[in-house]
DNA sequence: CACGGTTGCTTTAACGTATCAGTAACGGTC
DNA sequence: GACCGTTACTGATACGTTAAAGCAACCGTG
């Protein structure tokens, strides 16, 4: 197995009996160079057989910037969401003949080094990166898109919200609508999420209080049967009587119905629940779990047209579409 | 905001008032070129005083490699468990300084010109690859590292075998050792998912042979709880009547979890139902779901030693343990 | 027929790094 | 003191590309 030469544009020029710039200009339809229609057809010829690929790494070094698209995502284990978002992204800007790098934040690197580092075209976060950060990298020259910056609600520009508390305010807006005056607050018991977790615990406040009902007491829910039965029976202990629970997501919610069904409580009648993510499974818990939605997907293909909008004005990609990227989905457990 | 200009190894040797070569050979810490203490901590201070960060692009062209692992995938949508193998590769490549570029096989552009292109240090194919194409990126120098090569088991050197076959069969051993004769498949009504599907019933098909009994009837489940219920009545009719049912994955065996609950038949009494895949959920479906685990991200861990063993020879990287990257999870359901 | 303008190329100079081939200085050896 | 070996550097070059600048040939125009 030997391993062979590069095929590189001088050996196509030679083989096309022209220069290698004249390769280049070809390769790349160059606009502001004209070239014969015979020239093209030969040097494309010439190209095909040699099996000729351009050197990424020799077009960014030159050019100063790659074709490529660094998502940077936080710390967290990467899950169903994360992925769906991810895949949007990749699904927008492949077809442009971008490539997808993705990168956790190491620790000590920062995120403008690795930006330094790729050269990349445009960066991605995944709620990973602050203010502050994303405006170093975007002095670099490099557009930064980001799933929120929730702080400045006004002009959302390089910004596809996907607001956290906005989720918590859902819901207990809902589960007041349905006349519950009395919510618990189920919690997760696993690390990582603390920042998402608090910020919807901290929208699911604000709308209490703005409904003028008392703030959602917390209760953990284990990742076990067992744990999940003793928390339950905690919940429906608590005074005043709690009529339904917000789940910190549809895990959460799924073994808590688990629990509830294992006590014979009956939810909705006797307590309702409601999570977040609409996982695969979760239409088919019992009963079927009321959710929030999240388009995770539609969340990832908007940040890649705001990239595309960015990196190829030329396209006159227009603005993604500034739908709620959230959705309550209605089933049995409310 | 205006745009600086890079800071190169250049800009480092004039502050550090040594040669370009030097700052070169004191950042990669060169072996075969000795240098002082004294230029050595000068020139990291320089560096650390300006910023510098080195180009990955002329890096990589200088070296006709670059520090990127390009993981392909195939064209299914990715889901928790691809998720988790790309974190198992991240995880162990990222510390030594690799970054994963990852990309789907786009139509029309091979595997082949994606390396060329890119010019990895290596490739990790989850089932993307036929062996062909594997075989002729290794000609170019690249190692390429798979999930599984299931036709020759016998040498498994640069893969990390992840069965499907041998997912079909243990469905079908541990049922038959449970003492059921009768065993339905139960088929996934979505696309991309064949080569898995037609895999795994394979499988099971040849242990049935192998164990005497009757090979499975398959019955596709549908996405929906009003579809899947008739599925189950489909199930439940089936003669010789069938006693267990081996799922594709969680998501089919939850749905028809669902649908049995709803038909009032117990389970496992009446039908036994295994799964695969150990979703999060799965511990609490109703009855709490028997199902195989996929050990994805020590799948993609394994990768990640195999990778760096055939990039980083100096490390001594042990093999991956061969463990078998699948488990049967006994709970309520059979 | 001298002129500017266009077409269709080629020459050349970067981009930032790694590394080979020098080389100067210095210490030790016979 | 001539020689060799080592240490600690520097200089020069190549990696493969893009794109500006240069240039020859041709064409139309006055």
């Amino acid at each position: 197995m030997n391993i062979q030469r590069r095929v590189t544009a001088k050996d196509v020029a030679r083989l096309a009996g022209v220069s290698q710039s004249t390769v280049s200009y070809v390769i790349n339809n160059a606009t502001n160079q004209s070239i014969s229609e015979r020239t093209k057809i030969k040097v494309r010829q010439a190209a095909e057989e040699l099996n000729y690929t351009p050197s990424a790494a020799a077009r960014t070094l030159r050019k100063g910037t790659s074709d490529t698209i660094l998502i940077i995502l936080r710390d967290a284990q990467i899950g169903e969401l994360t992925a769906q978002a991810i895949e949007g992204i990749v699904r927008t800007l492949e077809p442009h003949g971008y490539s997808v790098v993705y990168r956790r934040q190491r620790e000590g690197a920062s995120a403008l080094e690795l930006c330094r580092e790729l050269m990349p075209a445009a960066v991605a976060s995944i709620t990973a990166l602050t203010r502050q950060e994303a405006y170093d990298i975007q002095r670099t020259g490099v557009p930064v898109v980001s799933t929120e910056f929730e702080d400045d609600n006004g002009e959302a520009d390089n910004s596809i919200i996907l607001s956290q508390t906005a989720i918590g305010r859902l819901h207990i807006s809902y589960l007041h609508s349905k006349g519950h005056q009395h919510i618990a607050f189920a919690a997760p018991d696993i690390p990582n999420v603390e920042e998402y977790y608090a910020r919807r615990l901290a929208g699911a406040r604000d709308e209490c209080t703005k409904l003028g009902i008392d703030a959602p007491p917390v209760v953990d829910i284990p990742f076990n049967l067992e744990g999940a039965i003793s928390a339950a029976q905690e919940i429906l202990a608590l005074t005043p009587r709690v009529t339904a629970v917000s789940a910190y997501n549809d895990e959460v919610a799924a073994i808590l119905l688990a629990a509830l069904l294992r006590l014979d409580v009956k939810v909705p009648a006797d307590i309702a629940v409601i999570g977040v993510d609409n996982l695969p499974l979760s239409p088919f818990t019992y009963p079927a779990l009321t959710t929030v939605n999240i388009y995770a997907f539609e969340v990832g293909s908007g940040m890649g047209s705001l990239i595309l909008r960015a990196i190829r004005p030329d396209l006159d990609i227009p603005l993604p579409a500034a739908t709620s990227s959230i959705d309550l989905i209605e089933r049995d457990s409310t």
